[in-house]
DNA sequence: CGTGGCCTTGAACCTAGTCAAGTCTAGTGG
DNA sequence: CCACTAGACTTGACTAGGTTCAAGGCCACG
């Protein structure tokens, strides 16, 4: 399954040598520029599985960028309500909801074993200053992430539980993609109750719609496995003719 | 009714002497600073009812800050579901979804007569090179809008029909409350249609939730006219008790 | 093995959507 | 000034998609 080249992002101590810094740096950096930028990142810490990385109310001084592992930030409403808001994975920032000294209006999790980068939003600000890239770079991050959430409040308001579940596995299957994963056949890093919470739906819902999916022979499921049995290019399409 | 003074934001042309300036721009700003701002500033672009201020699709280049009326986002999906993505007040900046010279991914249209102050991204990202607080100030105005959109997410995911009028109601009459209009009588701009569609909700739903609250004796509602007859601080309470 | 958490499946229920009238309002033109 | 119309809004009856409740299966881990 598995068939393509996995990035290896650890034992790389420099962002120059680290696989993912095209992920998650601008392109445009020149080598000196990312040497500015490698000294501003702490490296090193390392989450295991349901450990949190920050946690909603905490003083936020740090933006991080995931190496390695899987992440989900979840926002919790004053009756205890649980929306996860995004699952992370390696090469994207996490943090940027949050502003510099505010407190993290969400707690983000491990929902692997995962190595982060951290950076300073302090420090990060003063190099902004002297590099443009560098500076347009993370509000471009920040508009594609409000674009996104965008994107999600159109799917929660309109769209049918099958359409949900179909547009996150075709989320997933893109996103490993560009990492250089297989696109069709991927281990789920999160519980479906964590599905449930970030698409809007029951447990039981989430279940019941990959066990449709699988009988209608579009996936292969088993466990958190899964294999796309057609193109991921044809999946949508399909969904929205069956169901 | 109306019982406050409300700002007025009109025919003054310059930031110096905008009542909004404090609700748009960071109050650190020094007077220098505000003159340096002020001029990459283009006033005057007026938008009657039902106008766009720029459509999904164009190109962005500028940011906007509204000066008088109200706008309403949408982000429209491919089978021409609409998502209202955000109702704006005077003294919001408009815009921040788009990265420099990508596609709006919205369109932003007049709810009512409004005027727009209008300032480029370019302009702006040189200026931001060497004034820190305005940097940190569009950073901060990012961060919140992400908040705010998974706020959004948890509403449409978990709220009942009830309690997404409520909150709209509320978030509504505190902006007017910091904006010098009254908290507890104001117009609606926007129509049935795009509460339901901010909402997630069907247009028949709204206006059951809002003649429920009405019988219920929490609100009088006129149209587009809404009076709270109790305190908006007892309103989401009673709401949570009655429904 | 046994236990607890995660997942699946079935059945009943319920909230909000859809469909269908009917009312009200604002704007138009005679 | 009033009649007419189109669109916005409201109300009622019915429907459906997804939740909730309940039970049972499947691992993984001690």
């Amino acid at each position: 399954m598995a068939s393509s080249i996995p990035l290896r992002p650890v034992a790389e101590p420099h962002c120059n040598e680290c696989s993912l810094v095209a992920l998650c740096m601008p392109r445009e950096l020149t080598d000196a520029e990312l040497i500015k930028v490698d000294q501003i990142v702490t490296r090193g810490r390392t989450l295991h599985a349901g450990e949190a990385l920050f946690r909603q109310g905490d003083p936020a001084l740090s933006i991080y960028s995931l190496r390695s592992g899987a992440l989900k930030s979840t926002a919790v409403s004053d009756k205890g309500q649980e929306q996860v808001t995004a699952f992370h994975l390696p090469g994207e920032m996490v943090g940027l909801s949050a502003s510099e000294g505010d407190a993290y209006p969400v707690t983000t999790l491990a929902l692997d074993t995962s190595a982060v980068c951290e950076v300073s939003f302090a420090r990060l600000d003063n190099l902004s200053a002297y590099m443009p890239t560098l500076r347009r770079h993370f509000l471009r991050l920040m508009s594609r992430e409000i674009r996104d959430s965008q994107q999600m409040m159109l799917l929660l308001s309109k769209k049918t539980a099958e359409q949900r579940m179909a547009t996150l596995l075709l989320d997933l299957s893109a996103r490993y993609r560009t990492r250089g994963y297989s696109a069709t056949s991927f281990r789920l890093s999160m519980s479906r109750h964590d599905i449930a919470d970030y698409l809007g739906l029951a447990v039981e819902t989430v279940s019941r719609v990959l066990t449709r999916f699988a009988q209608a022979g579009l996936i292969a499921v088993d466990g958190k496995q899964i294999d796309f049995l057609i193109a991921p290019g044809d999946f949508f399409a399909r969904v929205e003719e069956e169901f």
